[in-house]
DNA sequence: CTGCCATGCATTGGATCCAATTTTCAACCC
DNA sequence: GGGTTGAAAATTGGATCCAATGCATGGCAG
């Protein structure tokens, strides 16, 4: 079951991460097995992982589509994310080595060459969600990589919408935030990503054509 | 796919979250299909499913069983607990209906009788989980039943390892907590319900034979 | 008697096939 | 001309079948 299914099931997560399939596509099983050589089912058992995931939703004898979000549904996404990234951060804070702090370090430099949108938004997520897995529970680094895989569309197309004109905001607080975990001080740390992640979502709020409805 | 897929797979979770199916446990396919009336196909999409929200593992050619939690993985589980569930009855506090309020206190009083440990785990979980499902964001309720789901295991050991003795402090915390609900004070009510998460997660600690390893 | 290897059984992984439902599109009626 | 109804095509849902992998038992050699 598992190595063809988690071949699909990758491929579909980054095709829809990656934007090329946006939200309200449906996702037809045929189209994908064609796509990567294999037969129907092991696209039928990916589509039930991304389905539990949230990336699609799933009707009865009508198939996948990836789901639209309401600006409010984002909005409480982005609270999750304020109570669960510090949590994170705390919980993997005692497991940082130095060289994931070097590494901290050179992807913010290269943020703050002034990349595109595209490669902020993996720079950006590594930023984030590297630190996070450090921690070892699963269920944590999931819950979190979940909220930043749903959410992944309108924060691409709020940048897109807003260009880098405030991306100096973001550099101070990556700052700040690297340096509260240089000094191992999850306090600091915790507060300054909850502020970071709190004012992302305020100025997302600024936008609602970003959203459905 | 889905209506045979959605019942095995509920059936799957509450043979779990039942205890018929203990941690460690293997799930056999053919098993589960000839159970049900239905073929494998139907299972293996199914446990596809549980598989993503963490409630079995899956690892290739050798099949599906249900995970050992370590006591620092349920500890930090109970962490995000005490993060979402604030949040996730704060958002909800809106949408509450006198008539939610009355179900609340009619549970508690169910609660207060004494009933015996596998009463008292589904009142309990009512208690909590229907209060939030109010806030119709989908993604937070997941998040939130995932956890309880993936804990019900070591919550059930725990109580019949100490029987209700101490069952007297989670009535008094659950009627602080219906009353900060009923005032709609949802700072009070955040904080008395994060104080109760946080003091389960204390006691569970205590009991490390309950765990792996 | 013990440890290793091989053969056979059980279980999972993947593909193909058929039935059921939905969707599309065109003809027809108003 | 627009809306409705019908049938055909497309798509999904479910079952059966075959291959591949893992596991256990038993035989053989040391």
């Amino acid at each position: 079951m598992t190595v063809a299914t988690q071949r699909v099931a990758d491929h579909l997560r980054s095709a829809i991460l990656g934007g090329h399939i946006a939200p309200g596509e449906r996702v037809r099983q045929e189209d994908i097995a064609q796509q990567l050589g294999a037969s129907r089912l092991p696209v039928r058992e990916a589509l039930q992982m991304l389905a539990a995931e949230g990336l699609v939703e799933h009707e009865p004898n009508k198939g996948a589509r990836v789901p639209w979000l309401s600006m409010h549904e984002v909005d409480v996404m982005y609270k999750m994310r304020e109570q669960l990234e510090p949590l994170a951060l705390a919980e993997s804070m005692p497991f940082l080595t130095p060289g994931d702090l070097l590494r901290l370090d050179e992807i913010q430099e290269e943020i703050e060459t002034g990349v595109d949108v595209e490669s902020f938004m993996s720079l950006d997520r590594e930023f984030h969600l590297r630190t996070y897995s450090a921690c070892g529970i699963d269920q944590l680094t999931n819950a979190v990589t979940r909220l930043w895989n749903s959410t992944q569309y309108y924060r691409r197309a709020f940048m897109q919408l807003t260009g880098p004109s405030r991306r100096w905001v973001v550099n101070a607080e990556h700052r700040l935030i690297i340096d509260a975990v240089s000094r191992r001080d999850e306090v600091d740390a915790g507060r300054f990503l909850a502020g970071h992640i709190r004012r992302t979502r305020i100025e997302l709020r600024r936008h609602p054509e970003v959203f459905a409805e």
